[in-house]
DNA sequence: ACATTAAGTGATT
DNA sequence: AATCACTTAATGT
């Protein structure tokens, strides 16, 4: 699967289970204007707990999916799933231990929603991409780090230029070096 | 050289 | 913090 592909769109019927078995995919929620909000990457060894309640009750994906570095995906059909987790403690465990992660990670999310301003939401999103990617080079317009953190592209260019007025990060065109603190 | 897209900025709500 | 209107800078053709 190549970067950019779309994975699950909103109101897309999930058939399985996606398991990430290498790269990253990025899981948004979308509002009915297509505006976008990122919720939380999927890495190695991941998956998202959306898929396990969705395709159990056939329920439609509230989220998008778009790989975000190239990545390899197995596709778990619901009746593995549920065979599995009868057949397989440690699957079991798997899936648990994933639905609580991604519950703390969207807990996160509601915390910054909630608490904090964007100028940390920025940052804390440039760290989180920087430990994701493994890179400290974010190659992404303004435009495009906007629409992940709902928010419009001014906001975001004005914030990202005090970061760097702070000398926290360096700013190209379609492209913000982190500065190693 | 010109058109297009990304980024910077002041003013307004 | 969002939106608008406008400018400036970078890039593609």
């Amino acid at each position: 699967m190549h970067r950019d592909q779309v994975l699950i769109e909103v109101g897309d019927v999930v058939h399985g289970i996606p398991l990430v078995v290498s790269g990253v995919v990025r899981v948004s929620r979308m509002d009915e204007f297509g505006n976008e909000l990122l919720l939380y990457y999927l890495q190695s060894g991941q998956s998202c707990a959306m898929s396990f309640t969705c395709c159990n009750q056939k329920v439609r994906s509230q989220v998008k999916a778009v790989v975000e570095e190239d990545a390899v995906l197995w596709w778990i059909p619901m009746e593995k799933f549920n065979e599995w987790m009868n057949i397989f403690p440690s699957w079991k465990t798997f899936i648990m231990q994933t639905i609580r992660s991604r519950f703390m990670e969207l807990l996160s999310v509601v915390d910054q929603l909630a608490f904090k301003k964007l100028d940390d939401r920025l940052w804390l999103f440039l760290q989180n991409h920087a430990k994701i990617s493994g890179s400290n080079v974010l190659h992404q317009s303004h435009e495009e780090i906007a629409q992940h953190l709902a928010t419009s592209r001014e906001v975001v260019s004005r914030l990202l230029k005090r970061l760097e007025q702070d000398g926290k990060v360096i700013l190209y065109r379609n492209e913000v070096k982190l500065r190693d603190v």
